[in-house]
Parts: structure tokens; C-alpha cells; sequence
DNA sequence: ATTAGGG
DNA sequence: CCCTAAT
């Protein structure tokens, strides 16, 4: 599969920071499109949106402008460019052991790229980003023709060696377009050739490399750049990503058919924080492509791997110490790996679906939202609760998402990794001002850490706003979608079909159940019966105008799972699922209050008169102080 | 419009 | 949470 994100336009005309500080301006466009073995383009399967989407959900960082290329980045180039026929021979020399196609760098690359074709390029998978201006033939011929001068206008490519500073491969010298003072240091930089793996084969001393050979090797095993020059941290990553392993020897190290033959040795690598000094400056090139055999993980490989980049400079940025450097790479690798793998639910596949119709009609995120900077994503709300009741039980908790549902965690710091509701895109297409997110926002935090005892007039208040504001977002949303898209049959359908009900597919947001509802829930039932939702709503649940009486029951429903699994067979008070410290489990106390009720229930039809004369239900209830009514 | 249940 | 059949 090949899948390539085409830059749609460009219209940055200064450095990437003011898109940064106003998310709005969009200035970089992305649309996913598929490369058929022919080089046409055709719109992308669910899965690759979906991956991608996830992807950029979980990587939100894009590059910025200026994280790309430099004047200095192009002089480097040169000069690596020049340094060619010595890097060559090592390679050939290599090349030799290896069965991989010769695969050549520089302009045939370039081309290659830019014609997809199921030419010699043996690879799985790969991925790109292109601009759209990129392919521009004056520009490829510009990077040919640039190379050409540069192989025989020799004169500084003598003086300049190995010492040189430059140590970037002259892929990259190529592959940056040469009249980027037009374009402005654009992110065509991105362009890359194919890794040359065939270094990785058979056994391989990493000793014996040069510097560049190593670099050569690491992006071979990496899927990306770096402009490390420190050769035993290139040796010791390079070992580390062949045999996928985190114990290796700084030097000595030989490797053979992806396993260690350390010799030995050791000394320690010059690191700041924890980190290869060297490295601190080499995140700033960021590369698209990869591919690779040696990427066993399948197609979000590409992301996966210039996010890996991207996440560690930014680290750096912010002086955020990583705690393990060694590891670190290999493990945010698998960890990457393994949310990427996961399975998105059908659900979500659904509303995904649904995002790709509506992509075809030009882009498919919005870097204004997908652009989160640190700040914005981290910001979290943090909702101190209080508990207070008879239960006198309190729990500090913050609401958070966590594998896709809502919970509440622990006061402690998680990144909220929520995605925009795919709403947005209309909302940005047609109704800007439209301010419903910000609204649920506000109310979110507002009622999300239970406005009970905090203020139940602004609760309220806040509530009946919502209300209003969904259903006229949903009005707005619905009738653009008929009438200003003329969108694929099937999505109007459903609009059509879902017309009456708010919000076409939107999906309700996520709102953890906090403490104080369960209890009211608990109350409720207690006063009214099981099954009388509607009452229990209307009653004890006025000021939450986000629970319907089927959340109720879902919840009633849940809480008796609960009391059954987590109370009868004695867990060891041991949460039944695995002991994640950020969930709370539900206070015994009110599971027991459930079960109660659960059992009591059955027998009475009639529920007061259970209450009434039931010693401890009674007494439960109205020593709850009967929270739930207004 | 509500409920009950399955997903 | 969502969806839907059954009230």
C-alpha cells in the first residue's frame, strides 16, 4: 500500500509560528490520496484515513515551517552532495553482500518518487508527503541539474571531507528544491529517498563504519534522518534498532542476521539529559518517507517513525529530561506501535467513514486542530472533586479519557488526547462562528466535575445552554450538509434520515459519571424503583440536563454488574480488571446500596412500599439526606 | 415517549 | 454510549 499525504497549498508566506499562535490559519493543507502502482491518485481506502487520522490524532505535532529546512541546512547539503564518490564506495562495497536492489539516491530517487511505478523499489509500503508544488518538473530538474554542477564543479567538494561538518547525506542535498527562496524554506525538504538496507545485511561491524555509513545504516534502520555524528551512539542506536534490543554496547558490536556479536567495550556517550548531544540539533530535519523492510510494523510506520523524531525534539524543546535514553526510542517505538495497531472499534470506523466523505471535499484535518502545541495539549482540566455526603468519601479526581472512554482519574497529569468531534469540519467549512465546542467546553468543565454542590443554579443554567446551543448546531450542521454539500448519496441519506434527531451521527460526548450522580442515581431508584427513569431523571437529575433517562439505566445497569462482580466473590478489594490506579473503582458502600436495592427489587412491585418498609434501604436513602431533589 | 436489552 | 424493538 502506498499512501501519500499531498500538500494541498502552501500558503505560508511567514515562518510557521503565527499558524502556531492563531490555530486558524491553516496554512498547511494535507489530503490523503492513495498512489496506485500506475502513479494516478486515487482518494484512500477508510483504513489508510483511518490510519493516518489516528496518526495525526496522536501526533499532532506537524512540522512547523521552520522546523525543515534552513539556508544553512542547504549549504550542509551541498557539501555532502560533493562528498559523494567516498561514501559511494563503502556502499557498493556493501551492496554486495546484500541482495537488495542498488538503490540509487539523488535525482533518480527523486524521480522515482515523484512517479510512483511498482518499479525496483521492493519495498512493502511507503508513505510520503509531498507538496503539490513539489512536483513541479522545473524543480525536479533543478535537483538533477543541481547535482550535476555539483559533481563536476568541483572545487570545494575537495576541501570539504569527512571532517567537514556536514555530515547530512546528500539525499538531502537533492531532494531540497534549489529555488526555495521563492518558497520560502518550505517543507519540500521532506522529500527522501529510499534507506539503503542493504547496509543491514548479512553481518555487519559497525565498528568499521564511517560516519556517514553509519548515519547511512541508522536511517536504514530507522526509517529516518540524523545528523548524529557521534559514532558510537550511532553504532549503539543502530545495534539497538537491528537486534531490537536495548542492551547493547556502546562499540564493539557487530552485527550479524539482526543479532548482537558485541565484543566489548563500553564508555559512556556524551549526552545532555540523558541525551546524545549530538542529537539535540538533528531533529530539526523532519522526514516523511519511509520505508522499510526493516519495518516490521506495518503501514502507520512512516508517522510513526517522524513522530518519534518530532516527539523527542519537541522533549527537548521544552527541557522535558527523558528519563532513559537508551530505551527510550525503542520503547516509545513499541508503545507507538502498539496504540497504532489497536483496532479502532466499529464505531469509530463509522464516524470515520463518514469523515472521509466529507474529506473528499477538500482537506482532511484541520492543522489548527490537529497542531496542538504543548500547551493547548496539555492543558487539562483538572477538577479537583469533593465528595461530600454521608459516604463522607472524597476523591480528587480530574475527568480524562482514557482508551476512548471517559473516566475519572486521579488528580494526576495525563495528556488529554481527545479528537475533535468530526463535526468540526463543518463547523469550519460553513459555520465558523458557531460556538458550540467552546461551549461544551465551558459547561464540560463546569458540570463535568459535578456541579452539585458547587453551584446548581449555574449548572442549570449552563445545561439549558448547552441544550440550546447542540440543537442549533445541529440544525446548522444538518441543513449544510443538505444543501451546501452535495455530498455522497448515502450521507445524505442518513442526514435525511437522522434529520429529526440533533446532530446527524454526532455522537454524545463522553461525561464520566461522577460520584455524586451515582448517588443521586442510587437515591433515585431507591425512591422511585428501577425502571422508572423517566422519573428519576426529572427528578433527581434536573440540573443534569446530559443524562437521559437511558444513561440512567445504562448506568443502574452497569452499577449492578458491578456490585455483583466486585462485591460478592470478595476480590481482595481488587479492582477485577487490572489494578490501573487511575480508575476509580465505585466505593463499596454504594455498590452495596445497588445490590440492595438489585435484590430488593425483584420481590417488590411495588417499590415504595418496599422502601417504606424496608429497615435499611429506608434508612440508606434518607441518610443519603435525599440528594436528588431539587 | 419510555423501557429493556443487545452491541 | 448507541441503537432498536417493544411497549
Amino acid at each position: 500500500m502506498e499512501v501519500e499525504t499531498l500538500q494541498d497549498a502552501e500558503e505560508t508566506k511567514n515562518g510557521g509560528n503565527d499558524f502556531e499562535e492563531n490555530g486558524s490559519l491553516d496554512p498547511v493543507v494535507y489530503q490523503l490520496v492513495r498512489v496506485e502502482g500506475d502513479g494516478t491518485l486515487v482518494p484512500p481506502t477508510e483504513d489508510e484515513v483511518l490510519q493516518i487520522e489516528q496518526f495525526l490524532d496522536d501526533k499532532v505535532d506537524l512540522p512547523s515551517i521552520d522546523d525543515v529546512g534552513n539556508v544553512e541546512d542547504f549549504f550542509t547539503n551541498d557539501c555532502m552532495l560533493l562528498k559523494e564518490p567516498d561514501f559511494e564506495e563503502g556502499y557498493s562495497e556493501l551492496e554486495t553482500n546484500g541482495e537488495i536492489h542498488t538503490q540509487q539516491f539523488d535525482a533518480d530517487l527523486e524521480v522515482d518518487r515523484l512517479k510512483p511505478s511498482d518499479d525496483s523499489l521492493d519495498i512493502p509500503s511507503k508513505c510520503t508527503v509531498v507538496h503539490d508544488h513539489k512536483p513541479d518538473t522545473e524543480q525536479g530538474d533543478n535537483n538533477i541539474v543541481h547535482q550535476d554542477n555539483a559533481s563536476t564543479e568541483t572545487p570545494k567538494s575537495t576541501v570539504l571531507n569527512d571532517s567537514c561538518s556536514a555530515e547530512k547525506e546528500k539525499t538531502d542535498a537533492c531532494s531540497r528544491s534549489v529555488n526555495n527562496s521563492s518558497t520560502g524554506p518550505s517543507v519540500s525538504g521532506v522529500t527522501s529517498s529510499v534507506p539503503d538496507f542493504s547496509i543491514l545485511r548479512g553481518e555487519v561491524c559497525l565498528d568499521n563504519l564511517t560516519i556517514r555509513e553509519l548515519q547511512e545504516a541508522f536511517r536504514a534502520t530507522f526509517g529516518r534522518e540524523t545528523t548524529v555524528k557521534d559514532k558510537l551512539w550511532l553504532k549503539r542506536r543502530i545495534t539497538m534498532g537491528l537486534t531490537n534490543s536495548c542492551d547493547v554496547q556502546s562499540s564493539g558490536c557487530v552485527v550479524k542476521d539482526y543479532k548482537i556479536v558485541c565484543k566489548d567495550a563500553k564508555y559512556e556517550l556524551p549526552t545532555i539529559g540523558g541525551i546524545p548531544k549530538a542529537e539535540v540539533e538533528a531533529t530539526s530535519l523532519v522526514r516523511y518517507q519511509v520505508l522499510g523492510p526493516g519495518n516490521e510494523r506495518d503501514t502507520p510506520s512512516c508517522s510513526y517513525y517522524r513522530s518519534e523524531d518530532q516527539q523527542r525534539s519537541s522533549n527537548r524543546l521544552k527541557g522535558v529530561s527523558t528519563d532513559n535514553d537508551e530505551s527510550e526510542g525503542t520503547l516509545q517505538d513499541e508503545q507507538g506501535a502498539a496504540k497504532r495497531l489497536r483496532k479502532p472499534t466499529k464505531r469509530y470506523i463509522e464516524e470515520l467513514s463518514d469523515t472521509e466523505t466529507l474529506d473528499s471535499t477538500g482537506k482532511l484535518s484541520s492543522p489548527g486542530k490537529r497542531v496542538a502545541h504543548g500547551e493547548v495539549l496539555l492543558r487539562q482540566r483538572v477538577t479537583p472533586l469533593q465528595e461530600v455526603d454521608s459516604l463522607s468519601i472524597t476523591y480528587p479526581t480530574r475527568k480524562d479519557t482514557f482508551g476512548g472512554f471517559s473516566v475519572h482519574v486521579p488528580y494526576a497529569s495525563r495528556m488529554r488526547r481527545g479528537r475533535p468531534r468530526r463535526n468540526f469540519i463543518s463547523f469550519l467549512d460553513d459555520d465558523p462562528p458557531v460556538e458550540c465546542p467552546e461551549v461544551q467546553m465551558a459547561v464540560e468543565t463546569m458540570l463535568g466535575k459535578d456541579g452539585e454542590h458547587v453551584n446548581h443554579k449555574n449548572a442549570e443554567k449552563k445545561g439549558g445552554h448547552i441544550e440550546t446551543a447542540e440543537k442549533k448546531g445541529g440544525h446548522i450542521e444538518t441543513a449544510d450538509n443538505k444543501e451546501i454539500h452535495s455530498i455522497e448519496p448515502e450521507d445524505i441519506c442518513r442526514t435525511d434520515a437522522k434529520t429529526k434527531t440533533k446532530r446527524g451521527l454526532k455522537r454524545k460526548h463522553h461525561r464520566a459519571w461522577t460520584l455524586s450522580e451515582v448517588l443521586k442515581l442510587v437515591d433515585g431508584v431507591a425512591q422511585f424503583g428501577p425502571g422508572k427513569w423517566s422519573e428519576i431523571r426529572r427528578l433527581s437529575f434536573a440540573s443534569y440536563s446530559y443524562r437521559t433517562s437511558v444513561d440512567l439505566k445504562d448506568k443502574w445497569r452497569n452499577l449492578l454488574r458491578a456490585s455483583q462482580t466486585q462485591l460478592s466473590p470478595e476480590n481482595d478489594g481488587v479492582c477485577p480488571r487490572k489494578s490501573n490506579p487511575s480508575i476509580i473503582p465505585i466505593p463499596p458502600a454504594i455498590l452495596l446500596r445497588v445490590k440492595e436495592l438489585a435484590e430488593l427489587q425483584p420481590q417488590a412491585g411495588n417499590l415504595a412500599a418496599a422502601i417504606k418498609f424496608s429497615g435499611q434501604s429506608s434508612k440508606a436513602a434518607q441518610g443519603r439526606g435525599s440528594s436528588g431533589f431539587p
